[in-house]
DNA sequence: CTGAAAGCGCTTACAG
DNA sequence: CTGAAAGCGCTTACAG
């Protein structure tokens, strides 16, 4: 502003009012100024303004991977949502293991960011002191985490799973595999594994079932690879419950691969339904997953919160079962 | 600092020593300056910092969207080098048309980014003037674009198309369609259909090649859809290039509706290589694409500059062509 | 309505 | 090695 307010010839006082329309300035003055900063190609200082006001509207996505589709979307709609705001994002990638992110977080609050989007369950202590501490406000998206100190955006990871394997159960299937992502620090794949296990035993099935855990780095390849594993290890099993589409697309294809009709062999139940899913042969059946809503209602809560000072709060949003073509009766030979 | 030298006991030249390693303190002063620091939970004012020395360590990373398989994974790509040496990204999405992005960048600018990284050819006058006069380090990413003033770290998006072009010509097709993105400010896109238009041109065909272009949103649907505006208007083509491998997936999975076969009825090959290309069923031929590398050349360059003062520059990465089976001799009605 | 001055939290010559 | 002081570029009481 100095140098902008010594071109058109004012107070820097009334150059920082007029370059901010914060009170009413002469016209003559205005002008000035505004020509001043057009000629000189005048850029405020974010770091001056932040330090003087104390806000940087900056805010936070503490995310475990772009390279995936699901945080990708959603990261791409809260990021549309807070810079039509005024905000801008920093973004940090922390991997899917919620147990050590202090570090990286703590860098972002120290960046300036103003509100964090986190994910899931954070299993840090270290980290959730400090945000009780600070009083950082944050969301959680993903999952819903009950008793936890910051609302979550996301849905019923349990109930998804449950009701996918209720209705395996109903087609008559006795024998279930899970094709489960990291567990690892992600309370995601911790509840719907729980989901999995608890229908087993609450309906008193006496064959074992099996989880097989993979990563979601090459997440093709580990559906196939685990496909086979399945095939190979526990060729009892009829139905295969995938967390992710992607897992379900290795699957799949490889079951082509090995000449095993589905569902005629296995029953194949996947997790998203990202785009391609009702487009796989045949169309998948899986959980339709809000990642694009959970990312903009995420980012409406911190900016309200932040610039109105509306609460944020716990939203518990549907997942909707599409079921389609990939799940059909189990194989007479069971 | 202030607060943490009162603790401590000492002054805030001393504290702000200690706090940055800058210089030598005596080693008594040191540990009761970091003890105070650890006890009052102390977190350094990056803007403030910033303001005092004129460095963010920010950079910005400047992009069509997320919600793209390609984009996703350099962004992620670029996140994760740009993080491993103490910078965090500025992120900001601005869609295909890089006609119109002065403002957005802009913002970033004054946000304090140090360093950009910006997607293809930048069409829009006013950035590109504004990026030479303020001599702001940029480079751009996806393609190889010429005589620009920044450096670009990408492949040759003529290039390939030309190569795959070139295969389907040898395979015997004389009819061939294009399923494009978006062309508008998108230089990848213009190169793509140049270089198709250019095949038939230098081959002196005298049947008309068809372009259709689409949105990349929900890209699976146009990819169907424009399948079926190829089949039904243009009856006589016998190979479909796609300008990446969801268009051609919706294009693959339409025809498998129809009863199409792939590539008995149609060559279909896609752009990207993107995880489930290979497992696509057939196997979809595609030109597989560095998109991590770029995103992480991109990151070490603007950092290499921004730390050591390394120059940037341009990087022509390889597009390598798969041969896959989802390309094949022409039908032979034809 | 306008301007001179203080101060946001840092770092770094400068002097000792 | 250590400290007092200046100053980065802003905004905003405060006084006029």
């Amino acid at each position: 502003v100095t140098a902008v307010a010594k071109a058109a010839g004012v107070s820097i006082a009334t150059a920082s009012r007029v370059l901010n329309s914060s009170s009413t300035v002469n016209a003559d003055m205005r002008s000035r100024v505004f020509e001043a900063a057009a000629k000189l190609g005048y850029i405020p200082n974010s770091a001056a303004k932040a330090l003087r006001i104390k806000r940087t509207r900056l805010v936070g996505a503490v995310i475990p991977t772009l390279d995936h589709a699901f945080f990708a979307r959603m990261v791409d709609a809260f990021q549309e949502t807070v810079t039509a705001s005024g905000y801008t994002v920093l973004i940090i990638t922390v991997g899917f293991d919620s147990s050590r992110i202090f570090e990286p977080v703590r860098s972002l609050i120290e960046r300036g960011a103003e509100a964090l989007m986190l994910v899931g369950r954070i299993d840090d202590e270290p980290l959730q002191r400090f945000i009780r501490e600070r009083e950082i406000v944050a969301v959680s998206t993903y999952s819903i985490v009950p008793d936890a100190p910051i609302p979550s955006i996301g849905f019923d990871n349990y109930k998804a799973i449950r009701q996918v394997v209720d209705y395996l159960l109903r087609l008559g299937h006795k024998r279930l595999a899970m094709i489960a992502g990291p567990t690892k620090g992600n309370d995601r794949q911790q509840a719907r594994v729980k989901a999995f296990l608890d229908a087993r035993n609450e309906h008193r099935i006496r064959h074992s079932w099996h989880v097989v855990e993979r990563s979601y780095l090459d997440a093709l390849d580990e559906g196939a690879s685990a496909l086979r594993e399945i095939h190979t290890r526990h060729p009892e099993v009829t139905a295969i419950v995938c967390n992710s589409d992607s897992l379900a697309f290795g699957a799949l294809a490889e079951c082509k691969r090995l000449a095993l009709d589905v569902p005629g062999h296995f029953s194949i139940v996947g997790h998203d339904d990202q785009d391609f899913a009702a487009r796989l042969d045949p169309p998948l059946t899986t959980i339709a997953v809000p990642a694009r809503q959970m990312g903009a209602i995420a980012a409406r809560q911190l900016v309200g919160y932040l610039e109105r000072g509306e609460p944020t709060r716990t939203v518990c949003l549907d997942a909707e079962f599409q079921v389609r073509a990939t799940a059909g009766k189990p194989r007479r030979d069971l």
